[in-house]
RNA sequence: CGCGGGAUAGAGCAGUCUGGAAGCUCGUCGGGCUCAUAACCCGAAGGUCAUAGGUUCAAAUCCUAUUCCCGCAA
């Protein structure tokens, strides 16, 4: 199919790889513009243009694409039998959602309709999820509320982060999006209606949200960790000094902790520590202290001398 | 030139302000103790103190430049 590519990040670059690979005729990529990044503020291209580049595929980067005919203008004249959508930071506009044959299909990391919006995967690891996937759908004005075409699983482990299931999810949506254009070719697709009452939405994902509250029990705070890892993280604070938390695990039994408050030292191993929550004892076996390289707490402990009822935040 | 922290043994750190013997907690190796051990005791190896230049009788430490790592911001 001869085939235009929204998208932006990593995911969005996979996707279209294996577009790509899978022997569509790709006319154009369509991503955000580059924008500063990292330390320097040097300019960074997006992980799809990067694939563009190199399969030398046009990339169009519009500031804006809603009331913006004159990138509709291109659209139109690139003739796609089909736009592809992952990811992409912008919402469309219905013009351009009806400007192809088979219209727009967005690959979404989450079974719809739960977890419509941007931050799907770290908020179902957040949110203490066992089973996640992809779904494929034709894109209408809403945000992620089109029919359903195809969709796939994606079983979320115990010790699953932000990162390892952006990966797997990342390559379950590569395969699915192979399958869905196929069908589509063919006509044997099916379109389900999302059910409303059914759906939640991931709100995106802030720094703030990394910040540790240890008023909350040790398994929910054990579950942002892995959600927000490896971006963007969470962390709370040690004599005013930021302390990412890259890994932990949850202690449920324990002495008598009743002299401690949530948030302080409640005992120190040779490789973890463990800090007191509303429920429970949060043990952190991999940190980071800041300006630091990111550690195991058994390194942490040789050159930092942390006592017993050290508080955080 | 966006703001800031950092580079010292394999790891994590102290020492730098106030120049004057290369240290700490671990790890590694050897030995001992023990029914046994990730525990304990004794011993050893392992450093061009990021790089280059400067000041000085003397530099990890003071001055200048460079490289690399990291946090924030975006």
């Amino acid at each position: 199919m001869r085939v235009v590519y929204m998208g932006t990040p990593d995911l969005a670059a996979e996707i279209f790889e294996a577009i790509v690979a899978a022997g569509h005729d790709v006319v154009a990529a369509v991503t955000k513009k580059d924008m500063p990044k990292g330390r320097g503020k040097q300019i960074q291209i997006t992980p799809v243009k990067e694939v563009a580049i190199k399969y030398n595929i046009p990339c169009y980067q519009p500031e804006r694409v809603k009331n913006n005919p004159e990138f509709e203008e291109v659209l139109k004249e690139l003739n796609a039998d089909i736009m592809v959508v992952a990811a992409y930071g912008q919402i469309l506009p219905e013009s351009i959602l009806n400007m192809s044959k088979y219209g727009c299909v967005n690959v979404h990391a989450s079974l719809l309709p739960k977890y419509r919006g941007s931050a799907p995967i770290q908020w179902s690891i957040i949110d203490g999820e066992k089973v996640t996937g992809v779904t494929t759908m034709m894109m209408d004005i809403g945000i992620d509320t089109g029919d359903i075409l195809e969709t796939i699983e994606v079983v979320i482990e115990d010790d699953e982060t932000g990162g390892s299931l952006y990966d797997k999810l990342a390559k379950a949506g590569a395969k699915l999006i192979i399958s869905t254009m196929d069908k589509l070719e063919k006509g044997t697709i099916t379109r389900t209606k999302q059910n409303d009452e059914e759906s939640s939405h991931a709100k995106m994902l802030t720094k703030q949200l990394g910040n540790i509250d240890f008023d909350k029990s040790a398994v929910e705070i054990e579950r942002l960790i892995r959600g927000l890892n490896p971006w963007p993280s969470a962390y709370t604070y040690i004599d005013g000094k930021l302390l990412k938390v890259w890994k932990a695990f949850v202690k449920s039994e324990c002495d008598d902790l009743t002299n401690y408050e949530n948030g302080q030292v409640v005992m120190i191993e040779k490789d973890y520590f463990g800090v007191k929550t509303s429920n429970g004892v949060l043990c952190i076996s991999e940190l980071q202290p800041e300006g630091k390289k990111r550690m195991d707490t058994r390194s942490y402990l040789q050159g930092a001398k942390l006592e017993l009822g050290t508080k955080f935040k």
